[in-house]
DNA sequence: CTGAAAGCGCTTACAG
DNA sequence: CTGAAAGCGCTTACAG
């Protein structure tokens, strides 16, 4: 059994409510009796919490996150963010996967409210709509998504890849994306098109409705650079490529988006572009606390993409 | 406010232990009086829970899971296996992850339990060794490590992967491992050893301790096959074999285990071995609440692996 | 400066 | 079959 708040008072003569005022640092207590109940409490590993004062305070310390699906490799890394910077702060974090759809995502918020989270932090399905929901929340997603939201600035992510494939002389591209349902790719297609010098011509390509097959087919047709939404795509792009017998970079340059793990390792390595997650989860996390809390926060705003140059656009028209 | 249980006593004039018992099934009630209960709380959207009840029962229906490191492709699969099957059976699911060192894996024990956790599970770092823990504890590693552990059989799975070889007439094999600390990885090893067949012979290199250009020495003296402890490994080695300019599959076969995201995109398709990772968070979650609710559970067995044959091991002395 | 008392929402013997 | 009462561990006015 761990130690409970009696405990401490009674081992040390006192009443329950001057340990509560000296280990919150509410009441004013003597210092003499203030430095001997936390000591006491040190010394027995006390610390106030669990249920007791969930139900006194109404409030639990445990977050909770939805995330579309734990095993989209994206995601794992801003779990692990976000878990970190809660941890730093104080609080717990439960997850549940919404497994895509939209209709989980309503349940998984409900789970997570049932299981105690005192806030939600949601990152979307592509563009699912929310219907409500009865506690604080905060959206991961992106700048063009409606309020509440703190995300990366995929719009500029996309005209950091553009200005890096025209620096490298490339006149015709090929901008492909997965669905254009979701916000995020769509944003980041945005930025490489209003990125595009007037001199250069870009075709996008969104593979659900198209398939790889256009982008082959772009590509013969003089395209010499493709720019992917995210590493998945262009990972695929790469291995229909080769199919194609087209060398990357030799006759093509790739890049992606989010720096997954093969990234870096697979041959050619692969130009992407990256958020920084710590910075991202950590103002997810403030706002969130200060909606809990009801703390004044400052907007959020979008956290700045930075270009990882590899060897998969060093090609040269 | 979401409604209380003495939301629906008073307006159905009955007494809070009535609606509390009807809702467990646990007293006698007439029937009646139960089914108008049941229904106006369904109206109502209530169902018992939160601080009040865990503070009555001791029990929080939350899980908490500490994983050695989120950012590693292998364990949000784990994690999401163990978030749908504790959710499936009303149980929230905690995160902390241990950034793979013993002192915060102990930490993230101790943050999880903070947090209302009912017990852990427990994904150890490589051999990191557990003091002890306050809560009922089940660990997923592997069958050679101790008690409490539910886990796939790396060693079975071991043998798949070199059947498989020799199979292919592969008569000189290179087994790779990460790191001789990791059961998991000594496990997958120790099962191809055993079933290697003696007119074969077969080299393991740690890749900690030589490094991977042993991995191409061995190729080079006449090893025709590599068998790799994980798909990142594999993906690592297959760019130290293309830049040696040894192909894959043509010059030497190559494998991994886990059927990471990439493993059947890349060029070539990446033979794994791969266990049911629904099958282990099943019985992990099973093994867990039988110890939380002191109900009496079968010991785990390990979960049998499958290969995946793909391209990389389509090629023959 | 310190403590007695009430109460957060629930469940569980127990009495009727 | 139903309900009054106590109590889980904490915090918060409030009284002294």
């Amino acid at each position: 059994m761990p130690p409970r708040l009696i405990d401490i008072a009674t081992s040390l003569g006192v009443s329950a409510a001057t340990v509560s005022n000296v280990l919150s640092g509410k009441g004013r207590v003597s210092p003499e009796l203030a430095d001997q109940i936390r000591s006491e409490a040190e010394r027995r590993g006390y610390a106030p919490g669990g249920p007791g004062r969930a139900l006194r305070t109404g409030r639990s310390g445990v977050l909770g996150l939805v995330l579309p699906d734990l095993s989209n490799p994206l995601f794992p890394r801003m779990a692990q963010a976000l878990e970190h910077e809660s941890a730093a702060v104080g609080y717990g974090m439960l997850i549940a996967d919404s497994h895509g759809n939209a209709r989980n995502q309503q349940g998984a918020i409900a789970r997570l409210l049932k299981s105690g989270a005192d806030g939600i932090i949601l990152v979307p399905r592509r563009g699912a709509q929310l219907e409500d929901c009865a506690a604080p929340l905060v959206i991961i997603d992106t700048p063009s998504s409606p309020d509440n939201t703190v995300s990366a600035d995929h719009y500029q992510g996309g005209t950091l890849i553009v200005g890096h494939l025209t620096r490298f002389n490339h006149r015709s591209l090929v901008f492909v994306g997965e669905s254009n349902l979701s916000g995020v790719q769509r944003d980041r297609i945005a930025g490489m098109r209003d990125a595009l010098p007037s001199y250069c011509t870009a075709r996008t390509v969104w593979l659900e409705q198209e398939g790889p097959a256009a982008v082959v087919a772009a590509v013969k047709q003089g395209a010499t650079a493709i720019a992917a939404t995210s590493d998945l795509v262009a990972l695929r792009l790469l291995a229909v490529l080769e199919d194609a017998k087209i060398a990357v970079p030799q006759q093509v340059s790739l890049s992606g988006f989010d720096d997954l793990i093969f990234a870096s390792v697979m041959r050619p390595t692969l130009t992407t572009v990256i958020a920084d997650e710590f910075a991202i989860a950590r103002n997810a996390i403030k706002a969130l606390i200060a909606q809990i809390e009801g703390t004044d926060h400052l907007p959020p705003s979008a956290i700045p993409m930075t270009l990882i140059p590899r060897t998969s656009t060093t090609g040269t028209p």
